[in-house]
DNA sequence: TTCCAGATCCA
DNA sequence: TGGATC
DNA sequence: GGAA
């Protein structure tokens, strides 16, 4: 237990120092299935770029996306996020502390869009105060070896007659007494005086919330807030002399100048573990910097590795300029340019060792290769050493990893290291895996819905849950649902999973996600993420992609074409139908729908069902079946007893749509079902509702289901999806096939698993029976909760 | 290295 | 056919 | 990104 704990504080101590000096150099991969696309994409480049024709087998689109180019997204036009009329509320949060002393504090996911405070002005203090005696406390502090003008004492501003004058002449006038959300709070700022315009506007505003403003390094301390233009690096070494000790004390809540303006804009203590708080931690390349080390080796290697993949990237590249350049003749848009979005920042970041200089050079001189005297604890952080570095080189697809690759020695060992862990576990699923199937299947194990609070992973899951999203967004389509999966599993654990060994045992969970996982313990939070969420254009994608109807492509449309707000898609936009009615009612859609609001809304429609056709049988379907809290959406089986085609039930259908329109029920129409010759398939309805007495539209989601194909139907329409598709691949393992409307064996699949034959129908009507035949136990709906 | 569920509806 | 959604 |  001690030792763990030892051990913990190694490793917290490790990503600590990595944070002050990896930072930001997180790059961002072109996105695995992009890259798909562009591969099979059977599109000729427009400009001659023999290479990447070659040969590609043939694969199976996918839920192809075919991204214009993804470039395009994340090259940086450096455009602010301008305020929009969408804010989204950040609730109120807890903080709990870990066992381990980190900070798990797990807020609700939210989206803020937010104006941020433009203040043009910075003004970073002189590096010579004309007087260097200042407040005792101050000066006692161990002096740091560091250039004087990051000192604390130079921010000191010496009282300046006029301004304490003038601040008399404005006395802080607090807010009523229950909107000081600051009450009781101690807030340390830095720098701390008052003399910048901005600052100082903050610093009493921040009072009028209640705030106690201190200049002193005192133990009540709450808070500390700093100017934006102040790295992590600087405030560590400011604040090193004043705490005592080597890290902030972690009840202590470090952000930037973006909190207090949220805070107080929302009336609320925001979440301030939020990326937009953290303190940026790249250091500008200033000539105030103290002691530049040499290159630091990793450092230097990764950016050839990157280099050298590049390289053998290019056909990628290739690929993806003509892609570009068919979208539109921006020469400007070689590929080149995302990576060299990330480049220079790696490159520019001067490898500062902030932390105690003294501590760090052994970890250098180990990194140097030079074996100084290392104590066991250096060698277990250099165990961990290239980890995070092996996790953010990804850079996925094919060509690097298989041969030789120019890389040095270093990564080499380190992979060494890694490996025979991982050929552990390979033969440890492997093994299992004998005839049939394994863990694999999430629809073997089933899922659980343990709908936390209680949940030992919550924060780690939620923040796993945003990278999924995350690359959802990037269109990362494989990724997204690897990162899903891997929340299944999280959420079934009992325990808390805190190391990478832990980990990387279970199902869903490979190296690289355990690393991940391993760093949510420790840190706190994912610097993936946080670099991630911070790309300028990513608050777009996110504001735009949720309205309905507007997926990844219509989204890096509209930002390509320059709009910044939904009142820009509003005006200048040309929108389909149901986009215009997903714009219209943003928020009501983004509104999830409470427990006890879907089963009214569900008597409304029983009701109105039953004068129509007694035998019609309705079900609550989605994640409502599933016994979940609240739901995105509201979804109704129909189905009547004799019936052998949707088509029988297409009279109730329209009746009762008619019918719940004229009474205000339906609001809208986004999709119907489609009667198309001959096949009888046309089965679903779209649409929108309201309870009465609630303005909030709804989208609701009829099916129309024959009798004989129930079974599957209800499989289909109570997922959740993950637990579909897990069933839906079982089958195709077993050559099966399973859809909403049965189970069919005898299937065949030809070159590249095309569908040659429709198979032979063997159950549709039981849903137990479908479990069966696949070897399934049987999972009670809330069972089969797997995202 | 290859695959990752399978289908409906609309523009 | 591609895009979005279930 | 994970499994086979
Ligand atoms: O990609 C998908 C999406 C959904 N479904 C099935 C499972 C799901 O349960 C049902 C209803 O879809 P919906 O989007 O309503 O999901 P939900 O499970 O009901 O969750 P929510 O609470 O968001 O409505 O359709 C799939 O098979 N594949
Ligand atoms: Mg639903």
């Amino acid at each position: 237990m001690i030792f763990e704990e030892e051990e913990m504080d190694d490793k917290d101590e490790y990503f600590r120092q990595l944070y002050a000096l990896n930072d930001s150099s997180d790059e961002e991969e072109d996105t695995n299935n992009a890259r798909e696309i562009l591969k099979q994409s059977s599109r000729p480049p427009s400009s001659s770029f023999s290479v990447s024709s070659h040969s590609f087998s043939a694969r199976r689109s996918q839920p192809s996306k075919t991204l214009g180019n993804i470039s395009a997204i994340h090259r940086t036009t450096s455009a602010p996020a301008s305020s929009t009329s969408v804010v989204r509320e950040t609730p109120l949060l807890t903080r709990k502390s870990s066992k381990l002393r980190y900070d798990i504090s797990t807020p609700e996911m939210n989206q803020t869009f937010s104006a941020s405070t433009p203040p043009t002005l910075s003004s970073i203090p002189a590096p010579a105060p004309q007087r260097s005696v200042s407040t005792s406390e101050l000066d006692t502090g161990p002096k740091l070896n560091m250039v004087p003008s990051a000192g604390i004492n130079a921010m000191l501003s010496k009282p300046d007659e006029r301004k304490k004058r003038k601040r008399k002449e404005t006395p802080v006038i607090l807010v009523p007494e229950r909107e000081r959300i600051f009450a009781g709070k101690t807030i340390f700022f830095i720098p701390p005086n008052d003399k910048h315009s901005v600052r100082e506007a903050r610093i009493t505003n921040a009072m009028k919330y209640g705030a106690t403003w201190t200049k002193k390094w005192t133990p009540d301390i709450t808070h500390i807030i700093v100017d934006k233009e102040y790295k992590f690096e600087q405030i560590m070494g400011m604040l090193k002399p004043l705490m005592k000790t080597d890290s902030i004390p972690q009840n202590i809540i470090l952000v930037n100048d973006k909190y207090t303006v949220d805070c107080i804009r929302d009336k609320i203590l925001v979440d301030e573990t939020q990326s937009r708080y953290i303190i940026r931690r790249d250091v500008p390349v200033t000539e105030e910097q103290e002691i530049r080390q040499p290159a630091e080796p990793r450092k230097a290697l990764r950016i050839q590795r990157r280099k050298s993949k590049k390289d053998q990237d290019t056909p990628d590249d290739h690929t993806q300029r003509s892609e570009a350049s068919t979208q539109s003749q921006h020469p400007q848009d070689q590929p080149d340019s995302s990576p060299g979005v990330w480049l220079p920042t790696t490159n520019a970041e001067p490898p500062v060792i902030v932390e105690s200089p003294r501590e760090r050079s052994p970890m250098l001189d180990v990194a140097l290769g030079e074996g100084s005297e290392l104590d066991t604890a250096i060698a277990e952080i250099m165990r961990f050493g290239d980890l995070p570095l092996d996790d953010d080189d990804d850079e996925e697809e094919r060509p690097s990893s298989s041969e030789g690759n120019t890389d040095p020695d270093h990564d080499g060992s380190s992979e060494e290291d890694l490996r025979p862990r991982r050929r552990t576990k390979k033969r440890k699923k492997f093994q299992k895996q004998g005839d049939a199937n394994s863990a694999a299947y999430v629809c073997m194990t089933g899922g659980t819905g343990i709908t936390d609070e209680t949940n030992p992973n919550r924060h780690t899951i939620q923040i796993l849950e945003k990278m999924s999203k995350y690359y959802g967004r990037m269109s990362d389509t494989w990724r997204e649902l690897s990162y899903r999966k891997a929340c299944g599993t999280l959420r079934k654990q009992g325990v808390w999973i805190c190391t990478f060994d832990q980990a990387f045992e279970l199902p869903f969970i490979g190296e690289r996600i355990a690393t991940k996982i391993e760093e949510i313990a420790i840190t706190g939070h994912l610097r993936r993420l946080d670099n991630a969420e911070l790309e300028p254009e990513d608050h777009l994608l996110k504001l735009f992609l949720g309205i309905y109807n507007v997926g990844p492509v219509e989204a890096s449309k509209f930002i390509r074409a320059g709009y910044k707000t939904l009142d820009d898609l509003r005006t200048k936009a040309r929108l389909t139908k149901c986009q215009q009615i997903g714009l219209d009612h943003y928020d009501d859609f983004a509104t999830r729908i409470p427990r006890d609001q879907m089963t009214a809304l569900g008597e409304i429609v029983k009701a109105m069902a039953k004068p129509i056709d007694p035998d019609v049988n309705p079900i609550i379907g989605g994640s409502y079946r599933r016994g979940a809290k609240d739901s995105g959406d509201i979804d109704f089986i129909f189905t009547k007893p004799g019936t052998t085609h949707a088509h029988d039930l297409h009279y109730f259908l329209s009746s009762l749509v008619s019918r719940l329109t004229s009474t205000g029920f339906l609001t809208c129409a986004l999709a119907t079902p489609s009667h198309r010759r001959d096949d009888d398939s046309g089965s679903k309805w779209h649409g929108a509702c309201v309870l009465p007495g609630n303005p909030i539209w709804r989208r609701i989601d009829f099916l129309l289901v024959p009798e004989s194909e129930i079974g599957a139907a209800l499989i289909y329409f109570t997922g959740d999806d993950i637990f579909n598709r897990s069933m839906r691949l079982l089958a195709s393992r077993k050559n099966m096939r399973l859809n909403q409307r049965g189970l069919y064996k005898d299937l065949m699949r030809g070159p590249g698993r095309l569908k040659l034959n429709e198979g032979e129908l063997v159950e549709g009507s039981d849903e137990k029976r479908i479990f069966e035949i696949l070897g399934v136990p049987w999972k009670k709906p809330e069972n089969r909760i797997c995202h």
